[in-house]
DNA sequence: TGTACATCAGTGAACGCGCGTTCACTGATGTAC
DNA sequence: TGTACATCAGTGAACGCGCGTTCACTGATGTAC
């Protein structure tokens, strides 16, 4: 049963897929070892030729995450100039599909709370991928430096804080909350006519 | 070994209380009932006299727990206009004090990633808290009744996610974010002498 | 008010169950010659 | 290039362990008369 050195890369890409949308949706307590082997269409037994520990994976998982939706931010460097990247990462995040799809969104709203209370190999996995989202944030934002840097944490605190208490919510609060944050941090679209008053 | 009905009601107090502290330094899952029960001086065996299932221990804890930090809020009935009682509830939120101890602090920033994948009650319990919150925090706003429901939204997201970010992150990601939650929410003291440029 | 009995708060052992981890095994892959 | 052997990815059973929950028991409290 022995498999070749590409199937072996093939198996471990899936098994930390699998484990970074997994922990996402349910956190680091609720993701079991056997939970990802079997998502990952294999059994638990064989988990360890992979992965030292069940932590090991988690922090190799969080990476993941964070470099999934740093692709959505990452994209400005080339076609598109960093705040165009920065403001479509502000919609994306702040959208009614992120709140329904923690899976397939972003750590620090689905699992901030969870890492507070973590392992440090997993603080250290996740406060990297936080401040890389920093980084590419600020990069979008005007101002001096220091500005850019507030505005860009002020963001995702807000973003983070709006998406987790959405989640966690009823609807009508959930809604409340997400359009507060929407208002404070996408710019309205101009209407194609206005008259001032 | 039967207790009188006031000690039993000094003993369910003692495990709310418990309970309350321990599932936020620990959150849903990591808050076991027999560390409640021990926590609160008492043997696991005794809890479900007084709860019908971890479940519900959990949903009466989160209301103590909103209760808990809501009192601040509230203290602004009598003594305090709203306003300054919202300043001085977020001044709080956003000390390092708050950060460092979550069993003292606020559910929404401790536990907000949990309740998104708990159950129904526990969600409920965490929305009426939230709801709670924002009601106390806008009635310190100004503005229209809406501009003030946004402004309370806006803070408690940024403030729980400001929180949250910090606890899960290295101590120069966690004062970086802490700042500029401050600078976005507290309203800076005017300097004695100020001549403008 | 006193007495006899029912109730029940709390104890500590036990129950299934699921979890992270280990292990013997299989057989295809990799490698040394 | 071919062959013999070592390696090791994956399987499935098993291991301790901790968890939520149940249970028989104790003896003080509550209650009916």
């Amino acid at each position: 049963m022995r498999m070749s050195r590409e199937e072996k890369e093939r198996s471990r890409t899936r098994i930390v897929d699998s484990a970074a949308r997994l922990v996402r949706e349910r956190g680091v307590e609720g993701t079991g070892v056997a939970d990802v082997m079997a998502d990952a269409g294999l059994t638990h037994g064989g988990f360890y030729r992979h992965f030292e520990s069940k932590d090991a994976l988690l922090g190799t998982a969080i990476d993941e995450a964070f470099a999934q939706i740093l692709s959505r931010l990452d994209r400005g460097g080339d076609d598109q100039s960093p705040a165009v990247a920065a403001a479509e990462f502000t919609a994306h995040y702040l959208s009614d599909g992120h709140v329904r799809h923690p899976g397939k969104g972003c750590p620090v709203a689905a699992i901030g709370a969870d890492v507070g209370r973590a392992s440090a190999p997993l603080k250290d996995a996740f406060g990297d991928g936080v401040r890389r989202i920093l980084d590419a944030l600020a990069a979008g934002q005007a101002g001096t430096p220091r500005q850019r840097r507030g505005a860009a944490a002020r963001a995702l605190a807000t973003m983070a804080g709006a998406v987790m208490i959405a989640r966690a919510c009823d609807k009508a609060t959930a809604a409340e909350v997400m359009g507060a944050a929407r208002e404070a941090l996408i710019a309205r679209p101009r209407r194609k006519q206005h008259t001032t008053s």
